[in-house]
DNA sequence: GGCCAGGCTAGCA
DNA sequence: TGCTAGCATGGC
């Protein structure tokens, strides 16, 4: 067991109540010991973890459990990607500040305090859940994320449980489309799928290489792949890379909650909500992932 | 039953 | 550069 020492405020049962999109089969949560398992993807193996929040928000005390045959370096890239996925260094204090000068978000700020999104695992499993996303209701969207798992069939056992594991770049690249279909995928979905998972195989994409990108350089090498548009970026950002900048001013949920947030009598459109946003930077994913939040929990 | 959902592509002006 | 139809499916 390893301390991960996040900042305060840190709300770790809250952020293991998420929106049912980023909830898949791959994740084990229990509310009831405010635990989070899934297995993790290493260059040499599948490493289960577990991570739990002993402490409470201003005093948070982030614990995280895994399997103790495991190498110097697997353990060290255990921690770091823990860590990244809950944004132990953000220092959330700042965001709140900034946004406390807003009336309009004075009741968002005081219900989501200490909220952080829990980033996916990695760049490939991020931006297929992403892809499945487009356009479509977010239960569904979790249910086709669901089956995909389950057509991976692979599990890793810890504790006593049995954990699936998100199905590798090769696993999918290998699948046809048709097999995507009979999961109720789409013809399209399919085909962007699969064949994102067969560029990232065969090296006409290096998902590594995209850490030392920016923002701006990462769209443009994404948006030129077939069913990859700038929305799907975006999320991508916030959701696999941890970005903290980042405004998906054009997607339809940022639109109705800022129409909401704000008392509007019509859904504002991209450029507004580019416009109100401009005094969030640099905290405009957080500010987007709350916005999120608030559609969800109504 | 119809409209909509945390879009994207291709085709057209 | 900017606009639009078509896509596919489940939720409500």
């Amino acid at each position: 067991m390893e301390r991960l020492t996040p900042t305060a405020p840190y709300d770790f049962p809250q952020m293991l109540r998420r929106p049912l999109s980023r909830i898949s089969k791959a994740v084990a949560i229990d509310p009831e010991t405010a635990s989070y398992s899934r297995a993790l993807r290493l260059p040499t193996r599948i490493v289960p973890v577990t991570v739990t929040d002993a402490g409470a928000v201003d005093q948070p005390d982030l614990r995280l459990a895994y399997p103790d045959h495991l190498s110097e370096d697997e353990g060290a890239a255990v921690r770091a990607t823990v860590r990244r996925m809950f944004s132990t260094g953000i220092r959330l204090d700042q965001f709140h500040e900034l946004m406390s000068a807003t009336p309009e978000w004075e009741d968002a700020m005081e219900r989501f305090r200490g909220l952080r999104p829990i980033l996916d695992a990695d760049p490939f499993e991020s931006m297929v859940k992403v892809i499945i996303g487009q356009q479509l209701n977010v239960r569904f969207a979790a249910a086709l994320t669901e089956r995909l798992v389950d057509l991976g069939g692979e599990t890793v056992e810890w504790n006593g449980v049995l954990l699936p594991v998100f199905p590798s770049a090769e696993q999918v690249a290998r699948w046809s489309y048709d097999e995507l279909q009979r999961c109720s995928f789409s013809r399209r979905k399919a085909e962007y799928v699969v064949d994102f998972a067969r560029s990232v195989v065969d090296g006409r994409v290096d998902l590594d290489a995209l850490w030392r990108m920016t923002d701006g350089e990462i769209g443009e090498r994404l948006t030129s792949l077939r069913g990859i548009g700038r929305w799907t970026v975006e999320c991508f950002l916030l959701f696999g890379m941890g970005r903290p900048d980042v405004l998906p001013a054009a997607d339809i949920g940022v639109q109705n909650a800022v129409r909401r947030l704000y008392g509007m009598d019509r859904r504002p459109g991209e450029d507004e909500v580019r416009r109100l946003a401009e005094p969030w930077a640099p905290w405009r994913s957080y500010a987007t992932y709350y916005l999120w939040q608030s559609l969800i929990r109504a």
